[in-house]
RNA sequence: GGACGCAUAGCUCAGUUGGUUAGAGCACCACGUUGACAUCGUGGGGGUCACUGGUUCGAGUCCAGUUGUGUCCACCA
C-alpha cells in the first residue's frame, strides 16, 4: 500500500501561501466575533489609519503588535473582537480635493457643497479601499463584517447624539474667540494641530511717543505689523521706572490712535525694555491681558491672512509683505529704534505647513474642564486606564491638568457637519453672531424647538461648518460597537480590552477617548493602553513623508514575506515602549535583520519536513501523545524544555512583553529543537527498534504541533500551512482557532535539563577538541571520558549513544579513573562539568598548540577559582547571602577547581 | 524653562525583584554538501557594561552627580 505523505517542498515561498491563508481566514470567517456565544471577552478597537493613508511601517508595526496580542487571546479560549475601521481625516482629504480642484482651475465653492461632497465621498470609495487591503497583507486578524467608518451613518449618528448631550448639558458653547487660524486651509485648528518650530527671525524696537509732553516708551516686537492692532503698552505694576507712566496714553505711530499705558501683573521687567504692545486680538497672552482691562479688540486680518479695513494704509495686502512695508513706513517717521537678530519658535499649522495666525472669530468649543476632571477622577481614583509602560501615565496625566478648551468646529465640508440651526429669518437670511440657534439630532427636530420658541414660518440653515475629525475618534471604541444603541456588541464587548497605539497620540486620541467615554458611558474605554515606540529607518532618524525616509512594509513583504517582517518588528521591540531602528539598503531594498527572521521561516519549514518525512503519514493525533513509559532520556528533556517554554512565552506575552517571547521562541525551536533534539532522534528513526521509533515519533509530533500553536501569532501564515499538512484536517479547523498549549508542570525537570547540560557540554567539548586538532569533520574517533562522580557517569552512560551521534565517535569509553587506559600521552584532552574529555590520537598532535589551548582554559579557570574563592571566604558574603547563592558559589568552586585540577595534570604529561 | 527616555561586542539590541566566568542576531575567521534546511551545519575571535562618587558581603542592575544623545511639553514681547 501507498501512503500519502504529507509533504512540503525544499524552500518555503511565503508569497503564494501568505496570499492563500490570508483569502481562506477571510472567506471562512475565522476572525468574525459572536456576542452570544458568551465567555470571557477580549477586545480591541483598531486605530483608525487615516482613509487616504496608505499602509506604512507604523501601521505594520502597530497591527502586528495588535494582532499578536488577538490571537494569542483568541486561542486562550476568549471571545474575541478586533474591529477595524478607518477615519475621515478632515484636513487631509479635503486638503487633497482642492488640490485636484485648483489643478482643475476651480475652487470648492464653484462645485458648491453638495457636488464637493459627493466628489469626496467617490474619492473615498475608490483610495479607502487601499489601506484597507493593504492592512489585509499584514494578515491581521481582524472581523471584516464589522468594518466601520467614521464618518458612516452609525457612527454619524453618535457624534450628533454626542454633540447634542454635551451642548444640552452646558459642555459646548459657541462663542468668539481667539483661535488658532490656519489661513492655507482657511480654518480654526486645535492647540494640538499647531507645532512650533525655531525660526531665525528678528527683534525690533519700536517707540511710541506718549501723547502728553515729549517721553515714549520702548517695546520691541517680532511681529512689528500687528503693532496696527495695539489697543495698549503694558508694563509691571511694580517697576519704578515705568509705574508713573500707568494710565497715561500714547500716540501709535501710523494710525495716531491714543492707546493706554497699563500695569499688568504678566510683563517681566527684566525682559526686553520692559514695555509690552498689547495686541489682543492677534496674540494669546495679549488677548488675556486685554481681557483683565476691557481692552477692544482690533482684528486686523482677513481669513486669507491679508490684512483688512481696520490695517489703514496697508490693507489688502498679504501680512508678511506688509510686514515689510509697516517696518519701512516706521523707519522713514523715526520710530524704529534698532532691529536685533532674534531666535525664536512661530506656531506653524500642522497641516497646512504655513504659520497660524492667532484669530478672533466666532467658533464652537468643549469646555473641557468637567470632562478632563472625570477622566483624572477615573485615573487618580481607579488607576484607570493602565498605562504599558507605567511611565506614561504622567504624560497622560499633565496633559488632562492643564487642558484648556477644545476649539471643534472647522470651516471645512468633509466631517460631521454642526448639528445647529440658525434661524436665520431672523436676521435677515445671514448666520450672525446674533442669529438664534437650535442644537437638534436633526433639522425637523431643530424646527420644532425654533417655532415653540419664535413662532411660526422660520427659515433654518445648518451651521456650515464641520467637528474635528478627533470628535468622532474620541467616541470611536462605543460608537462602532453601537452605541448610543444598547446593542449586544456594546453590552458584551465594551469596555474594550486593551488598546494599542503610538505615544504622539495619547493626547490627539488617547485622552479624547477617556474623557469622551467617561462622560457617555460613565467607564473608561478599555482596561489598559499599551503605547509603542517609533520604527526608525536605517540611520534612526524618525521616517517623516517631508525627509522622504519611509521603508515600505510591501516591499519588505514581498521580498521576505509577511510573517518575516512581523516578527522582525516584534522581535525588535524588547523593552516594550521603546523605538526600534529597522536595518535596511535603500540601494537593493534589502534588510539583514528581515532576511534572519526569513531564514527563521525556513528553518521552521525544513525541521517540519524532516518531522513529517518521518512519521509515517501518520498525524500528531494518529500517533498519540507521548506516553511516559516508553518516553527516552532526549525525549522527555525537550518535552521539558517545551513546556517549560510554553510557561515563560505565556508570561511574557501577559505582561506585555512580545519580543522577549519572540525570542525566546526562537531560541528553542532553532537551539533545542532543531539543533539538538531532532539530532538526537535521526538514528532512531532510521534504524531504531519500533517502540523508540514510535516514542520519537509521537515527541517530534507533539512537540511541533505545540511550536505552531506557540508561535502562530507571531507568524500566522507558515504556521497555520504547515500546521494543516501535519494535522490533515482540511477546511473544517484553523490553527488560528486551537486552543493554545498549557504548560503542564508534571513534564518540567530542572534536574533532567542539568543532566542534559552535561551530555550536551561533552558533545561540545569534543567538537572543540576535533576542531582545535584539525580533525576531519568526517572521521570517527575514540573518546575516553573520565569522572569521578557516579551519577555523571550514569548520565553520561545513558546519553552514551547521543555523544556518539553528535561528535562522531567510533568507541566511547567512560571510567572512574584512567589508570586501567592505557598511556595518555598522545591526547588531546579538554573538560566538561568536572569530566575529563580525552581523545587518544598517536601521532597527529600539534603538542605547542595543545600546550597553548591548554594554558588559555587553566587560565580562566583560576580566574574563576580566586574570584569564587574570595567571595567564599568573605564572612560578609557567607552571613549574608542567601544560601541557595552561597551553596552555588561552592559548588562552582568545586567544579572549577576540579577542572584546574586536570588541565594541570594534563600540561605536567606534556612537558 | 519643565518632563521623560537612552548610553553593554564592529552593527542592532537582550540582560525581570542586585548573586557563578555579561548573552543573542548580523558581520568577521576556519572547516564542512552524512538526504530537513548553504535561506544550512560545526568550531572560533571579539566587551574596563559612557564617566565619577555612593549604598552593599556583592553593582551592567539601586542612588546621586557629570558628559553625550534623543523625544515631548511650554515659551518673554
Amino acid at each position: 500500500m501507498t501512503a500519502t505523505y504529507p509533504t512540503l517542498s525544499t524552500q518555503y515561498d511565503p508569497a503564494v501561501t501568505e496570499a492563500r491563508w490570508q483569502k481562506w481566514w477571510e472567506e471562512y470567517q475565522i476572525f468574525k466575533a459572536d456576542p452570544e456565544r458568551g465567555g470571557q471577552p477580549y477586545c480591541v478597537v483598531i486605530p483608525p489609519p487615516n482613509v487616504t493613508g496608505s499602509l506604512h511601517m507604523g501601521h505594520a508595526f502597530e497591527s502586528t503588535l495588535i494582532d499578536v496580542l488577538v490571537r494569542y487571546h483568541r486561542m486562550k479560549g476568549c471571545n474575541t473582537l478586533w474591529l477595524p475601521g478607518t477615519d475621515h481625516a478632515s484636513i487631509a482629504v479635503q486638503t487633497i480635493l482642492e488640490r485636484q480642484l485648483k489643478a482643475e482651475g476651480k475652487s470648492r465653492h464653484d462645485l458648491g457643497r453638495a457636488e464637493f461632497l459627493q466628489r469626496a465621498w467617490q474619492w473615498k470609495v475608490e483610495s479607502g479601499g487601499t489601506i484597507v487591503n493593504q492592512l489585509r497583507r499584514l494578515g491581521v486578524s481582524v472581523d471584516w463584517s464589522r468594518e466601520r467608518f467614521t464618518l458612516d451613518e452609525g457612527l454619524s449618528r453618535a457624534v450628533v447624539a454626542a454633540f447634542v448631550q454635551l451642548y444640552d448639558a452646558g459642555l459646548i458653547y459657541r462663542g468668539k474667540y481667539l483661535v488658532n487660524w490656519c489661513p492655507a486651509t482657511q480654518s480654526a485648528v486645535s492647540d494640538l494641530e499647531v507645532e512650533n518650530q525655531e525660526v531665525e527671525g528678528h527683534l525690533w524696537h519700536l517707540r511710541y511717543p506718549l501723547t502728553q509732553g515729549t517721553g515714549y516708551v520702548e517695546v520691541a516686537t517680532t511681529r512689528p505689523e500687528t503693532m496696527l492692532g495695539d489697543t495698549a503698552v503694558a508694563v509691571h505694576p511694580n517697576d519704578t521706572r515705568y509705574q508713573h507712566l500707568i494710565g497715561q496714553t500714547v500716540t501709535l505711530p501710523i494710525l495716531e490712535r491714543q492707546i493706554p499705558v497699563i500695569g499688568d501683573e504678566s510683563v517681566d521687567p527684566e525682559f526686553g525694555t520692559g514695555c509690552v504692545k498689547v495686541t489682543p486680538a492677534h496674540d494669546p497672552n495679549d488677548f488675556e491681558i486685554g481681557q483683565r482691562h476691557q481692552l477692544p479688540m482690533i482684528n486686523i486680518l482677513h481669513k486669507d491672512g491679508s490684512l483688512n479695513e481696520n490695517a489703514g494704509p496697508f490693507q489688502g495686502q498679504d501680512r508678511f509683505e506688509a510686514r515689510g512695508n509697516v517696518v519701512e513706513q516706521l523707519k522713514a517717521d523715526g520710530f524704529l529704534v534698532k532691529v536685533e537678530n532674534h531666535r525664536h519658535s512661530v506656531p506653524y499649522s500642522d497641516r497646512g505647513k504655513v504659520p497660524i495666525e492667532p484669530l478672533l472669530s466666532t467658533q464652537w468649543f468643549v469646555k473641557i474642564r468637567p470632562l478632563a476632571d472625570q477622566a483624572l477622577g477615573f485615573l487618580d481614583q481607579k488607576a484607570a486606564p493602565v498605562f504599558m509602560p507605567e511611565r506614561w501615565t504622567k504624560v497622560y496625566r499633565d496633559w488632562l491638568v492643564s487642558l484648556r478648551d477644545w476649539c471643534v468646529s472647522r470651516q471645512l465640508w468633509w466631517g460631521h457637519q454642526i448639528p445647529a440651526w440658525y434661524v436665520v429669518s431672523l436676521t435677515e437670511g445671514q448666520i450672525t453672531e446674533e442669529t438664534p440657534f437650535i442644537v437638534a439630532t436633526s433639522k425637523a427636530e431643530a424646527q420644532i424647538q425654533a417655532e415653540a420658541e419664535y413662532g411660526s414660518d422660520l427659515q433654518l440653515q445648518q451651521d456650515p461648518d464641520v467637528l474635528d475629525t478627533w470628535f468622532s475618534s474620541g467616541l470611536w471604541p462605543f460608537s462602532t460597537l453601537g452605541w448610543p444603541e444598547q446593542t449586544a456588541d456594546l453590552a458584551f464587548y465594551y469596555p474594550t480590552t486593551t488598546l494599542v497605539t503610538g505615544f504622539d497620540i495619547i493626547f490627539f486620541w488617547v485622552a479624547r477617548m477617556t474623557m469622551m467615554a467617561g462622560y457617555f458611558t460613565g467607564q473608561m474605554p478599555f482596561q489598559t493602553v499599551y503605547i509603542h515606540g517609533l520604527v526608525r529607518d536605517e540611520n534612526n532618524k524618525k521616517m517623516s513623508k517631508s525627509a522622504n525616509n519611509g521603508i515600505n512594509p510591501l516591499v519588505l513583504i514581498k521580498k521576505y514575506g509577511t510573517d518575516a517582517l512581523r516578527y522582525t518588528l516584534i522581535r525588535e521591540v524588547a523593552g516594550a515602549g521603546q523605538d526600534i531602528r529597522l536595518e535596511y539598503n535603500r540601494k537593493t531594498d534589502e534588510s539583514a535583520s528581515v532576511e534572519a527572521s526569513r531564514n527563521f521561516a525556513n528553518k521552521l519549514w525544513n525541521a517540519s519536513r524532516f518531522v513529517m518525512l518521518n512519521l509515517d503519514g501518520l498525524t500528531p493525533e494518529r500517533l498519540g501523545k507521548p506516553a511516559v513509559n516508553t518516553l527516552e532520556l532526549s525525549d522527555r528533556w525537550i518535552l521539558s524544555r517545551f513546556h517549560q517554554v510554553v510557561r515563560q512565552t505565556a508570561d511574557w506575552i501577559d505582561n506585555y512583553g512580545l519580543g522577549e517571547a519572540a525570542k525566546g521562541l526562537y531560541e528553542f525551536i532553532w537551539g533545542d529543537f532543531c539543533d539538538w533534539y531532532i539530532e538526537l532522534v535521526k538514528s532512531r528513526l532510521q534504524s531504531g527498534e519500533q517502540t523508540s521509533k514510535q516514542a520519537a515519533q509521537q515527541t517530534l509530533a507533539y512537540v511541533l504541533e505545540g511550536i505552531l500553536k506557540l508561535l502562530h501569532p507571531f507568524m500566522p501564515h507558515v504556521t497555520e500551512e504547515i500546521w494543516h499538512t501535519l494535522t490533515q484536517v482540511g477546511d473544517e479547523q484553523s490553527l488560528a482557532l486551537q486552543a493554545y498549549p498549557d504548560s503542564d508542570l508534571v513534564w518540567i525537570d530542572p534536574d533532567l535539563e542539568r543532566q542534559f547540560e552535561l551530555l550536551i557540554g561533552t558533545v561540545r567539548t569534543i567538537r572543540n577538541l576535533r576542531a582545535e586538532a584539525g580533525i576531519k569533520p568526517g572521521l570517527k574517533v575514540p573518546v575516553i571520558l573520565q569522572s569521578e562522580r557516579g551519577h555523571d557517569r550514569q548520565t553520561l552512560t545513558a546519553g552514551q549513544s547521543y555523544i556518539q551521534d553528535l561528535a562522531r565517535v567510533d568507541s566511547l569509553a567512560i571510567t572512574p579513573d584512567l589508570a586501567d587506559q592505557g598511556d595518555h600521552q598522545q591526547t588531546i584532552v579538554g573538560v566538561a562539568g568536572t569530566t575529563q574529555v580525552l581523545i587518544p590520537l598517536a601521532g597527529v598532535v600539534d603538542v605547542d598548540a595543545l600546550r597553548a589551548k591548554l594554558e588559555k582554559d587553566l587560565s580562566k579557570v583560576e580566574a574563576e577559582i580566586k574570584s569564587l574563592s574570595g567571595r567564599l571566604s568573605n564572612r560578609g558574603f557567607v552571613d549574608k547571602a542567601p544560601t541557595e547563592v552561597i551553596q552555588g558559589a561552592r559548588n562552582a568552586l568545586v567544579e572549577a577547581e576540579k577542572q584546574a585540577e586536570i588541565l594541570r595534570a594534563r600540561l605536567d604529561q606534556l612537558r
